[in-house]
DNA sequence: TGAACACTTGAACAATTATTCAAATGTTCA
DNA sequence: TGAACATTTGAATAATTGTTCAAGTGTTCA
């Protein structure tokens, strides 16, 4: 924690300061923000959202669209489901999965929209 | 890859499963993706994001406004810089900041939307 | 030129976490 | 009941990375 003086464009830059300060979101709504990108930031678990943004699918099916193993497909979707961003049925043998949140698709639609990749459905 | 067979709902799902298949992004557009989610993840670099979408500043005022050290701030705008996120300029012995990618400013501020904080300006 | 300031950089440390493999649980059905 | 299948779980490993501290670079100005 050196800060000691100013930056030169004092005059200038501390009307921004003060309006960052005034405005800034609470630690908690950053917390909760982060967590969100950090949850869609990992391909692995990018991949499950997108195909189940498309619609319900198996833990079998979702490894095979996803390129991952059953096992490794399982372990994120735990996370997902400990986040709330999917939800789990089970149907006898199987397990249904699908978007819980939905928040979600925007979010992830918003961002593809705005990097060049187009967005079906 | 022990993928041999299909869940229980084969019928009903595999037209999803097809559909998945036929629309599924490359896997270069997801790690795109992924990477911007994964900068913004970071609570210490979404303070200096959310700042700089205020306004332009200089590394000190950075720091203040997100609780950082100026080392740590630097390390950080290192990244940021190296993604493109935001840009340096040099004013004398100062370095000033801002917001280099405008897709930024709608990706983040929808995340906020969608998760019930508000977002002014 | 050299002192003071603004910022950057590199190395080191600790923490988080994705992936894999093996074993366990839950479910159906003969 | 037991075999077969679908999914979950736990432990272990390896990789990534945020933070800190100390030292470095770049700039101004007396």
């Amino acid at each position: 924690m050196e800060k000691r003086l100013q930056c030169e464009h004092k005059t200038e830059h501390e009307l921004t300061v003060q309006r960052v300060k005034e405005e800034i979101l609470s630690s908690a709504d950053i917390e909760k923000v982060c967590k969100i990108f950090h949850l869609l930031s990992e391909p692995s678990r990018m991949k499950i959202v997108l195909a189940l943004l498309k619609g319900e699918m198996c833990v079998y099916h979702l490894a095979e669209v996803s390129d991952g193993t059953v096992s490794g497909v399982s372990h994120q979707l735990r996370v997902l489901r400990d986040n709330k961003i999917v939800k789990a049925k089970r149907f006898g043998k199987n397990v249904e999965y699908s978007i819980a949140d939905g928040h979600i698709r925007n979010i992830v639609e918003t961002a593809l929209r705005h990097l060049c990749c187009r967005v079906e459905e």
